[in-house]
DNA sequence: GTTGAGCGTT
């Protein structure tokens, strides 16, 4: 329930339409041609982008493509989703968001859940509890998808900085002297034996 | 073949 006059940017149940499609659940191995080679068939493809974890390499599992004209997505769309590819079933539907985040979402200001009120229903581990150790991976998730930002380019950098802080380990035991391609940056909790 | 649920960098 929205009152006012509030732009509408769609939510993932009702994504407005548009040349733009979101791709996901993608088998890790997926990329661009792989995809390309799907929804080419659907017309003309003017750009086709699997995201990719910056950190790590890998995919994440999801991408967009966007089709030079609306009716191509809109039966792209309805034909491929649920198809399987890769060995998963993919889901495709109108992205919600347009672009890649140009400017960055700027600095993270708070969970919007980090005041519960009472009769709040504490259903979901994810949601309240920090405590766990092999979830804090999807933190990072979480906190684009629920937190809430200012948007101040000014302060991407410190944004960034507080990010990565939970990502890498602090202990110096494991720091190495020089970065190494042979070696992954990972806390030593993350590797598996 | 690094799971799962997931809307983004240049």
């Amino acid at each position: 329930p929205m009152s006012g006059r509030k732009r509408h940017i769609g939510d993932r149940l009702n994504p407005p339409s548009g040349k733009c499609l979101g791709v996901f659940g993608l088998s890790l191995y997926t990329n661009d041609s792989d995809l390309r080679s799907v929804f080419s068939r659907y017309g003309r493809i003017a750009d086709i982008n699997v995201v990719i974890d910056q950190k790590t390499g890998r995919s994440r599992g999801f991408g967009f493509v966007y089709f030079d004209n609306d009716d191509d997505a809109a039966e792209a769309k309805d034909r491929a989703n649920g198809m399987e590819l890769d060995g998963r079933n993919i889901r495709v539907d109108y992205s919600i968001t347009k672009r890649a985040h140009t400017p960055t979402p700027g600095v993270y200001v708070g969970r919007p859940y980090a005041k519960p009120r009472d009769g709040d229903r504490y259903e979901s581990r994810d949601r309240y509890d920090r405590g766990g150790d092999r979830h804090d991976r999807h933190y990072e998730r979480d906190r684009h998808d629920r937190g809430r930002y200012e948007s101040r380019d000014r302060y991407r950098d410190d944004y960034r900085d507080r990010r990565d802080s939970y990502r890498r380990s602090p202990s110096p035991g494991y720091r190495r002297r020089s970065p190494s391609p042979y070696y992954r940056d990972r806390s030593p909790r993350d590797r598996y034996y």
